[in-house]
DNA sequence: TTGTACGCGTTATCAC
DNA sequence: GTGATAACGCGTACAA
C-alpha cells in the first residue's frame, strides 16, 4: 500500500476514517484507472461509450469496473455537465386530498412513463408543510432537477416563484399558474361540466341540483360555472349545495342537506365521482332509487365510478395523459424550446353508465 | 466585459453560449464575492453561519446575495460534503396496487413528516418497469440520497442488491427483505389475523370463511396463516377463497364464488378493507344482511372501513407510524448506527364497528 | 489511441 | 477576521 505521504495528495483520503463506522468507500474513476493500468481519461471514454479505445484497454477497464464495483457519482457528473437527467414532480396538497384524489396517482404514473422513456429520473417531492415548501424550494434551486411538473400550484406559491426566478423548465398540471407564459396542461372543467349537465337535463329532469365541491379552487369554481351555464334561465341557486372537499364524506353530507332543503330534486351533478358516491349513499338512506327517482352524474371517471351501485355516468378525466403531456412539455423545454406554445387542453369524453 | 482571454480561465464561461437559448446563468459564491468586494472564503463563512466575520463584511455580502440572486448549488455541496440531506422513498408496485392501496399514501406522508423534522428532503422514486429499476439503481448509486426507505421490496430485487452493495442506510417497510441484517418496520400480519378471526368466532359464527388475497406476498400468506391458526381443528379449506389482489373487485368476485360454493357461510374474514367492501356488495346482491346473517371483518382500517355500510370491524394498520419509524431508522443509520437493532413491529389494535 | 490538465461550485484548512 | 488554496469525482479539450 505504499508508505503514508509518499503518494499524491489525492490518495491520502484512504487513511481518513469517516465518523460512520466502516461505511465502504465508493470506488472512483481513479480507482478503476489504477486497477486497469490506464489513465482516467481512457476510463471516461469507455464509460461514455465514445470510440477510440483499444480492445485490450476496454477489456481491462471493464474487468476493473466489475472488480472494484465502480458506479458513477451522479452528483459530480451533474456538477460538471450542468444536467441531472432528473425532473421533479411536485405535489402540493393537504393530506386528505393526496390520499383521496385518485387522479394524482395516475398523473404521477403517466409522467413517470414519459420521463422514463427518455431516460429521465422522476423524483416526486411532497409539500405538506411550510417547512417542506422552503426545503423543496432549496432543493430545486440546487440543480438537482432539470425541470419540474407541478400539480395544483397555489396562487403566489413560493415554489412557483422559485421556479420562475430560476427560469427552470416547468409544466403545470390541472390548475393554471398566475403567470401566463408558463406551460400548462389540463382539461376544460367548465365546458365538460356544461356538457354533462346538459346531458342530464336531456333525460327529462326538471329539478336538477349540484353538489359543488372546492369552490376555492379554480376546478371547483369552473365546474359550478359550467353547471350554471347549462341551466341558463332554469338555474336556481337554492339547488346548489357547496361542500369543502372532493370527498365521499362531503358528498354524503352535501346530499343530505340538499334533500332536506329540496325534497323534490330529481337530478344531481356531483363535482367528482367521490362526491357522487357519497351522494348515492345519502339517496339510499332516504329511500330514493337511482336513476328512477333521481339521476346522478359525477366527474373524473375514477375507480369510484364503476364500483358504485349503479355505476356512475361521468366525465372521463385523462389523468395519465395529463402527466404524460406535462412531462413531454418539460423535456421539450429542457431541450431549449419555449414554454408558451404548450397550453394543452385534453379531451374529456362523457361516459354514460347507469346512474342517470 | 474586458477583452477576451485577458482574465482568468474561470471567467471564460461568460462568453460561452449554451444551446438552450438564454437560460439565465446561476449566480455562484464567486459572483457574490466579487460583488461584495471580498473573497470566497468570507462568503462561505457567512452562508454557513460560522462566526468570525466583521459586521461590515456580513452586511455587504448579504446585500450582494440578494442582488445577484444567489442560491447554493446543492450538487456541488453534495460532492464535497459527501452528504445530500436527502432520503429516497422507493415504491415498487404494479399500477393497480399503487392506486388502490390506501396505505402507501399514509406511509409516504408519515415518512415525509419525520424526515422534514430533521430537515431532510424526501425524494419519492417510482419503479414501474424494468427500465425504471435500472435507472433508479443508478440514481441511488449516484450519491443523490443518503439513505432509502423501501416499500414492498421483491425477493432478489436489483434495487435491494444495489442498496446492499453500497451499504446504503436503508429501512424496509411492510415486507421484510431476504437479508436478515437490514432494518425492518412492519406489523404482525399473522398474529393480527389470528386475533380478529378469534374475535369473529366469539360472536358465535360456526361457518367462517376467508377471502384470501395476494397469497404470493408474505402479507397475504401470513394473514391466511393467522386465520388458519385461529380456527384450529375447525379449519375447513373449502371455506378459503383465494383472490389475486387486495382490491374491491377481487372481494366482490371472491365473495360471490364463496357464496356459490358454501351458501351456509355465516362469517367472513376479508384480507383487506377493500376486499371486505367488495364482499359486502356481493352479500347485498345475494340478499344477506350484515351483520345479522353474515359477520364480516377486514384489515387495514383504511377509509373504506368507515364508508362501508355497515362500517367495518377491522385491524388498524398504523401506516403513518410505519413511515415515520422507517424514516427515523434511516436517519439513525446515516448518523452511524447499526441497522440490525431496528426490527420494529408496531401494534395493530382491533377496531370493532358494526359489520360483525 | 492515450494521457494530462483544467474547471464545475462548494466546503474546509490553512497561513496571514 | 480574512484571503488563498486544496480537495470532492467527473467530463473533456488538447497535447502527445
Amino acid at each position: 500500500m505504499g508508505s503514508p505521504g509518499s503518494s499524491t495528495g489525492r490518495d491520502d483520503r484512504v487513511l481518513i476514517v469517516t465518523s460512520p463506522p466502516s461505511r465502504r468507500r465508493r470506488a472512483t474513476v481513479h480507482d478503476v484507472a489504477t486497477e486497469a493500468g490506464v489513465s482516467r481519461g481512457t476510463v471516461g471514454r469507455v464509460i461514455n461509450g465514445d470510440g477510440y479505445v483499444s480492445a485490450s484497454a476496454r477489456e481491462a477497464i471493464e474487468a476493473a469496473i466489475k472488480k472494484v464495483g465502480y458506479v458513477p457519482n451522479t452528483a459530480a457528473r451533474t456538477l460538471v455537465m450542468q444536467r441531472s437527467q432528473a425532473v421533479g414532480f411536485i405535489v402540493h396538497e393537504p393530506h386528505s386530498l393526496f390520499l383521496e384524489d385518485p387522479n394524482i396517482g395516475e398523473i404521477l404514473l403517466g409522467a413517470n412513463t414519459a420521463l422514463s422513456a427518455s431516460d429521465y429520473q422522476m423524483v416526486c417531492l411532497i409539500v405538506d408543510s411550510d417547512r417542506d415548501t422552503e426545503r423543496v424550494a432549496r432543493y430545486l434551486s440546487g440543480g438537482f432537477v432539470d425541470g419540474v411538473i407541478i400539480v395544483s400550484a397555489r396562487q403566489d406559491d413560493p415554489i412557483t416563484r422559485v421556479v420562475e426566478r430560476l427560469s427552470l423548465p416547468a409544466a403545470f398540471v390541472g390548475h393554471p399558474p398566475d403567470l401566463g407564459t408558463a406551460a400548462f396542461v389540463g382539461i376544460d372543467n367548465r365546458g365538460s361540466a356544461r356538457t354533462i349537465t346538459t346531458r342530464l337535463l336531456e333525460t327529462g329532469r326538471t329539478r336538477v341540483g349540484m353538489i359543488a365541491a372546492a369552490l376555492d379552487r379554480d376546478s371547483g369554481a369552473d365546474r359550478l360555472a359550467g353547471f350554471t351555464e347549462a341551466l341558463g334561465a332554469r338555474f336556481d341557486p337554492t339547488l346548489v349545495e357547496p361542500v369543502p372537499l372532493y370527498s365521499y364524506r362531503a358528498g354524503l353530507e352535501g346530499m343530505r342537506a340538499l334533500l332536506a332543503r329540496e325534497p323534490l330534486v330529481d337530478g344531481v351533478f356531483a363535482a367528482s365521482d367521490a362526491v357522487a358516491a357519497g351522494a348515492l349513499e345519502a339517496l339510499r338512506e332516504a329511500g330514493r332509487s337511482v336513476p328512477e327517482d333521481v339521476g346522478v352524474v359525477g366527474f373524473d371517471d375514477s375507480a369510484w365510478a364503476t364500483r358504485c351501485q349503479p355505476p356512475l355516468s361521468t366525465v372521463h378525466q385523462p389523468a395519465a395523459g395529463l402527466g404524460q403531456r406535462a412531462a413531454e412539455s418539460v423535456l421539450r423545454q429542457v431541450d431549449g424550446a419555449e414554454p408558451e406554445v404548450d397550453q394543452i387542453v385534453l379531451e374529456t369524453p362523457i361516459v354514460w353508465r347507469g346512474s342517470a
